[in-house]
DNA sequence: AAACTATACGAACGGTCGTACTATTTACTC
DNA sequence: GAGTAAATAGTACGACCGTTCGTATAGTTT
C-alpha cells in the first residue's frame, strides 16, 4: 500500500536499476547471461562498476534480476494481450501468434531471450538455471492450460492430449526463432505458421 | 596418398590434437564454445597452455576445430548408421531415431552440441557462427533430401512439402533435447517420438 | 654427426573479470 | 541548519583470460 512514498533517493535507484536491466536483457539475448559483464554494462551506461553492482549484490543476482526483467517484458508482449481474448482456441492462437511476433520483431535483439538463456544453462546446475527452467515450465504450462480451456468450451476435441499438443506447438516456435537467426531469413516463420495452423486444425472437433 | 608416413613427431601432434578436441567438444556442449578456456583445457589435460594453442593458432581456430570434431562425432553416431538403411521412409525414421538416442544417451554431456552452440552464436556474426549455420543447414537439408527420396520410392505422398515436413520433424528433436536437459526428465523424448510417428503417418500415401 | 623440423614447455605480457572496501554526493527528516 | 540514509563513485585486489616469446626436447633427413 504505502509504496508510492516517492522518496527521491529510492526513485533514483529504481531508475538506475531499470536502466541497467533494460540494457542487460538486450545484451544477454545476444551474448548470454554469462556474457553479461559488470564493467562492460557500466561503461555502456556511463556509470561506475561499483555503483552498478551495489544494486544487485553479485553477478548471479544481476543475472536473476535480468531473467525476471525479461519475463516481465515477455508477459507484456505475449501473454497479457492474448488474455484479452476469451478462453478457447482464439486465445491459443493469440498466444502463438504473439510469440511469433515477439520473436520476429526482435523484441530482444538476439531473438527470444529465453531460448538463448535456457540453452546456455540447460546443462549445468545453479539458481539461474532453475529460474530459467521455471519460466519455461510456466510458459508451456500456460499453453497446456489454455488448450484444456479450449477443450472445455468445445473448440478442441476432448481426446486431444494437451501436453502433447503444447509440446509440438512450442517446438515450432522455438525452431522458427533459432533458424530465423541462424539463416538470417524470416521465411521460417511461415513454416512455423503453417505447422501451427495445421496442427490446430487437426485438433478441431 | 602418402598419408601414412608415420612420422613420430606428427603422430605425437595428432594424438595431442585429438586429446584436446575430445575434451573440448564435451566441455563446449555444457559451457559453450565461448566457455572453452585454453588454460582450463590445458590444466585438465596436464599440458601447457602454449603447447595446446600451438596446435590451433588462436582460440577462434580452436573453436572451429571443435565444431568440426563435433560434426564428425555426429556423423558417426547419427548419419552414417542411418545410411545403411535403404533410401525411403525407413531411412528417415532411422535418422530421427538415431538423433533422439544421440541426444538422450548424452553422446555429449550437455546434450546436443549443436543446439547449445547454435543458440550461443545465433545472434552475432563471425566464422564460428557461419560454421554452425552451415552444419545446421546440412542436417536439415539431409532430412529434406531423405524425405524427397522417400517420396520417389512412393513411401511418402508426393504432395507433401518436404521442407515443411523437415522443419517440423527437426523441431520436435530440438525441443525434446532442450526440455530433457531443463526438466531433468527423459519423458519429453516420448512426446517427440509420438509427434514424429504421427507426423510421418500423416504423410503416408 | 650435423642440420632441420615439429612439438612442448615455462614465463611473462596487457587486459578484463567479479568483488571488497572506502569516500563522496544526493535526498530526506527533524 | 545537523543528522541520517541511500545512491554513486573511486580504488585496489587476486584470479583468470588469450597471446607471444624464447628455449628445450624428440624425431627425421642428409
Amino acid at each position: 500500500m504505502s509504496e508510492q512514498v516517492a522518496d527521491g533517493r529510492i526513485r533514483r535507484g529504481d531508475r538506475t536499476r531499470r536502466l541497467v536491466l533494460r540494457r542487460a536483457v538486450d545484451v544477454a539475448s545476444v551474448d548470454g547471461l554469462e556474457g553479461l559483464s559488470i564493467g562492460g554494462l557500466a561503461t555502456e551506461l556511463s556509470i561506475s562498476k561499483s555503483g552498478l553492482i551495489a544494486h544487485f549484490g553479485s553477478k548471479e543476482q544481476l543475472q536473476l534480476a535480468t531473467v525476471r526483467a525479461a519475463r516481465a517484458i515477455f508477459a507484456t508482449a505475449v501473454v497479457e494481450p492474448a488474455l484479452q481474448e476469451p478462453a478457447g482456441l482464439g486465445r491459443v492462437r493469440a498466444l502463438l501468434e504473439n510469440w511469433l511476433e515477439y520473436s520476429s520483431d526482435r523484441r530482444f535483439p538476439g531473438g527470444c531471450f529465453f531460448a538463448r538463456a535456457a540453452h546456455e544453462y540447460a546443462g549445468r546446475p545453479g539458481a539461474v538455471r532453475d529460474a530459467l527452467a521455471a519460466v519455461d515450465e510456466e510458459w508451456v504450462g500456460l499453453i497446456t492450460r489454455t488448450v484444456v480451456e479450449a477443450q472445455q468450451v468445445g473448440e478442441v476435441r476432448a481426446d486431444v492430449d494437451a501436453d502433447q499438443l503444447a509440446f509440438e506447438l512450442t517446438a515450432y516456435l522455438d525452431s522458427a526463432n533459432l533458424r530465423s537467426l541462424l539463416l538470417g531469413s524470416a521465411g521460417v516463420y511461415d513454416l512455423a505458421r503453417t505447422a501451427l495452423a495445421r496442427r490446430l486444425e487437426e485438433s478441431a472437433p
